[in-house]
RNA sequence: GCCCUCGUAGCUCAGUGGAUAGAGCACCGCCCUCCGGAGGCGGGUGUCGCAGGUUCGAAUCCUGCCGAGGGCGCCA
């Protein structure tokens, strides 16, 4: 490994001589590196990430997008970077909302209608919304609704039969969306609010054997130190209401105490939006005065912006909904599927599935490439453009890199001397070395819109080079084809699998 | 009222102590008989929200202010 110090060296161009020296050693040995130089963790470490996280009893909607796009490619570069994740998908299908839904579907006399065909997930969306009004706005309905969450909380028979045929009709849809989304979470990863339940107990009364909790207004709350409100009064987690139900900060609090306990996870994450921050501040603080959270271990709140439109609003259907998520992909899809038509060598079959591929990959892409600390502006035409920063340039840009090594009839072999002559080959050697300090990088600071910057740059480098240098014709000499071949073939790798750690696929035509 | 995040080119965004602050889009001119145009070169882009401070050096760190969004006890 000759090569090694090349890469590893901390100031790109600090090491032109030495590059010069064995960049053809470099760049022949990453053709044969399916990881592209990035080393494995020396220290592997047990992850365990919440993300996605939708409500039962609701559609999917863009609210969830970013949490599901951005939790996939985290547990994706985890994974490759040599790390064990377990995905956890924190469905909302426990707490007050149940007793409303459950109360409002006794009053409407639909208690035991067995209807299956009756419950879909559109009826049980509007349904919803129905419900949440009452509950507003009937104070002997809310009251109703709360004590019906103490029943379903108490195991009550009825309460619990309703309750299974919401969260069974809303897991066939959640799985629909995540198919055609194309992330990894299945069903086995779900690890909903009622799956804490029975541990709920437990952590309050270790809680308070530990003399963390007080008793205020009646309900017992943990105050983690460093947080006041408005009026300089320290802020509660409430773990259990004066109603005798359990708060939601509890179930926080119980799968921080899971995860590290009894899964034996190092570190913590949770893809949830950027609002949240203050509530995972006093999870995080709590957990580590009940001995949840070791001095090894980690908990990070991965937070993000909204989705906003045009006017920097929130993006909302022209009626004022919230955009549902399998309209919004659908969309992309058929977008795509008009801007592939418009230039591509495949048949109509082929074209569905490709379609498929930059729909979703400039859905996913668009997110990502920001900083997810901030709002982006959500505009198809944007994010679907042949220019610019998207994934249709590099999918496209991919697409031509393998058109050519398909012309050239010869694959590029291992031992094959890579020449690098012109500054444009330089250039993009450097670039390809460069992998695994963006990798490192991406990783460390739970960003993957440095990856997707690193993949821009790594095309761009590969268009000049393109431009400069002639792979196939007939004046370049044998020596310099196989060469340049092998260049053409390492930034395929690396795109392809730049792009599959996001989350995006890279067709091999367009 | 207190706290958090954000404020960089006309637009969308990088850049979080080191050189004249960078991309893409949009605008204008020129060039390329180009492996599937993912084109190339030039033009100009900037009070890095404002004002102080720390530093040899600040878009980056600190303080205050302005503006946008969000959070602040029984919703999750």
């Amino acid at each position: 490994m000759t090569w090694w110090p090349v890469w590893r060296s901390p100031v790109p161009g600090s090491s032109t001589s030495r590059c010069t020296m064995s960049g053809w050693q470099a760049a022949a040995a990453l053709l044969g590196d399916t990881r592209l130089g990035a080393p494995v963790a020396e220290r592997p470490r047990r992850f365990a990430l919440d993300y996605s996280s939708p409500n039962v009893a609701k559609e999917m909607h863009v609210g969830h997008l970013r949490s599901s796009i951005i939790g996939d490619a985290i547990g994706g570069l985890l994974r490759f970077a040599g790390h064990e994740v377990v995905p956890h998908n924190h469905l909302g299908d426990w707490g007050t909302p149940f007793g409303m839904l459950i109360e409002h579907l006794i009053d409407e006399g639909w208690a035991g209608a067995r209807d299956p065909a009756r419950h879909t997930i559109t009826d049980l969306n509007n349904f919803y919304q129905a419900a949440r009004q009452k509950f507003d706005a009937d104070e002997a309905f809310a009251g109703r609704a709360r004590r019906r969450v103490v029943l379903l909380q108490g195991a009550d028979e009825r309460a619990l039969g309703l309750w299974h045929e919401l969260v069974a009709e809303s897991t066939r849809h959640f799985e629909a969306v995540y198919d055609l989304l194309g992330i990894e979470l299945t069903g086995e990863d779900i690890y909903g609010e009622s799956f804490y339940n029975p541990f709920l107990g437990d952590a309050v009364d270790e809680l308070e054997a530990k003399g963390l909790t007080e008793v205020s207004d009646g309900a017992v709350c943990v105050f983690p130190p460093g947080f006041t409100n408005r009026e300089g009064d320290r802020l509660p987690l409430i773990v259990r209401k004066r109603d005798g139900g359990y708060g939601y900060a509890v179930t926080d609090l119980a799968t921080v105490r899971y995860w590290t306990r009894e899964r034996g996870c190092t570190d913590l994450l949770y893809a949830v939006g950027a609002p949240q921050a203050q509530h995972f501040a006093m999870i995080f603080e709590a957990s580590r005065h009940a001995g949840w959270l070791g001095e090894d271990d980690s908990a990070v709140h991965i937070g993000f912006g909204s989705i906003v439109g045009a006017d920097g609003k929130t993006i909302r259907t022209r009626a004022g909904g919230s955009v549902k998520l399998a309209e919004l992909l659908t969309e992309a899809i058929d977008r795509a599927a008009a801007i592939v038509a418009e230039r591509t060598e495949l048949d109509a079959a082929e074209r569905a599935e490709v379609a498929r591929a930059v729909g979703i990959g400039a859905v996913k892409y668009a997110d990502l490439r920001n900083d997810r600390e901030k709002d982006y502006v959500f505009d198809w035409d944007r994010m679907l453009a042949m220019d610019g920063n998207t994934a249709v340039y590099l999918q496209y840009a991919n697409a031509r890199i393998l058109s050519i090594l398909r012309k050239a009839g010869e694959v590029p072999g291992e031992g094959t001397h890579v020449v690098l002559r012109e500054p444009t080959e330089r250039a993009l050697v450097l670039q390809l070395l460069r992998w695994p300090a963006a990798v490192r990088a991406v990783i460390e600071g739970y960003a993957p819109h440095k990856l997707c910057t690193y993949l821009y740059d790594t095309a761009t480098a590969f268009s000049a080079f393109y431009e400069n240098c002639p792979i196939l014709a007939a004046s370049t000499p044998a020596e310099i084809r196989s060469s340049r071949l092998v260049l053409a073939q390492v930034t395929s790798n690396s795109l392809t699998l730049g792009m599959s750690l996001l989350g995006i696929r890279a067709p091999q035509r367009l």
